[in-house]
DNA sequence: TAAACTTACTTGTATTTTACAAGTAAGTTT
DNA sequence: AAACTTACTTGTAAAATACAAGTAAGTTTA
């Protein structure tokens, strides 16, 4: 149980920071909105998360109302995570930090025309995604348009 | 001195939460992208950030070739910091943040139709803020549109 | 139905990072 | 020449993180 962090300034992206600025958070969150990821043992397994650190992160995205949590009704012992409309929210956030990886990145193996329209049709390309993302068909849509 | 971080996963989200996934990183591009802050002394005063922090990102940024470290040529015992092209394609990242921020921040006085505006019309929102951000007018237009 | 297994954690501890206070060298101003 | 400013560095206490191991609740298997 961690004390929840408090305002450094009044500026909203020191706001923002405050809850999600570290090297996990935002992981959660790509796995819950991009690849529909929803529980304990689902998250940033690649990364290899600890697994206190994910109960914490888990717990206090909880707590900023970002996520939900419900007990999984068939599986009792097992739990069910998904994003509130504050945390859909972050969708663009996630969305604008992988284009830039996927600039900078040289080691992702995203196709050539992708990166390039990244740079020629920018606006349609967070459009297309972000509505994938919304439909929960983000992973047919890095399949398809990125591929990957 | 600090080591560069090492690469968690292939994923280009967590490639740039290994740079910038901390409290204090992007409140240094901030400064430098929206409020056109270029020296040592000038980054992250309302929030307090500590000096060997400051002086830890500022290396790490130069490091990941985000920013550069100019001598002034006037004053010389003076250092400019400022964005390289690389650093400015964080822009996006860093309004979406704000954007998250001043949506579920009670606390930041924007006014009413500022925040209307960022629900009815957001890729106008967005084109509006970046294009002010990078000819160096984001104080203005935050001043005028946003009313702060 | 008892034993084995899975899940979602919690706990303990070593390591790393951060915060805060103080100091310092280079350069500027008075 | 003395005082001041700037951009740091250093020392140390506090906090966060990583890693290994344990545990309680619930599920599956024999």
């Amino acid at each position: 149980m961690t004390i929840p962090a408090k305002r450094r300034s009044e500026c909203p992206i020191s706001f923002g920071l405050d809850i999600f600025g570290d090297k996990w958070t935002l992981l959660i969150m790509r796995d819950i909105l991009l690849f529909q990821r929803s529980h304990f043992r689902d998250f940033a397994p690649k990364e290899k998360i600890a697994t206190n650190i994910l109960a914490d992160r888990l717990d206090r995205l909880e707590k900023a109302h970002i996520i939900t949590k419900v007990r999984d009704e068939k599986l009792k012992n097992q739990y069910i995570y998904g994003a509130t409309n504050k945390g859909w929210h972050l969708l663009p956030v996630v969305i604008e930090i992988m284009l830039w990886g996927l600039q900078y990145d040289t080691a992702t193996p995203v196709n050539e025309s992708y990166l390039a329209r990244i740079e020629t049709e920018r606006d349609t390309v967070i459009r297309e995604a972000i509505c994938a993302a919304r439909r929960g068909e983000f992973l047919e849509y890095r399949q398809k348009k990125m591929g990957i």
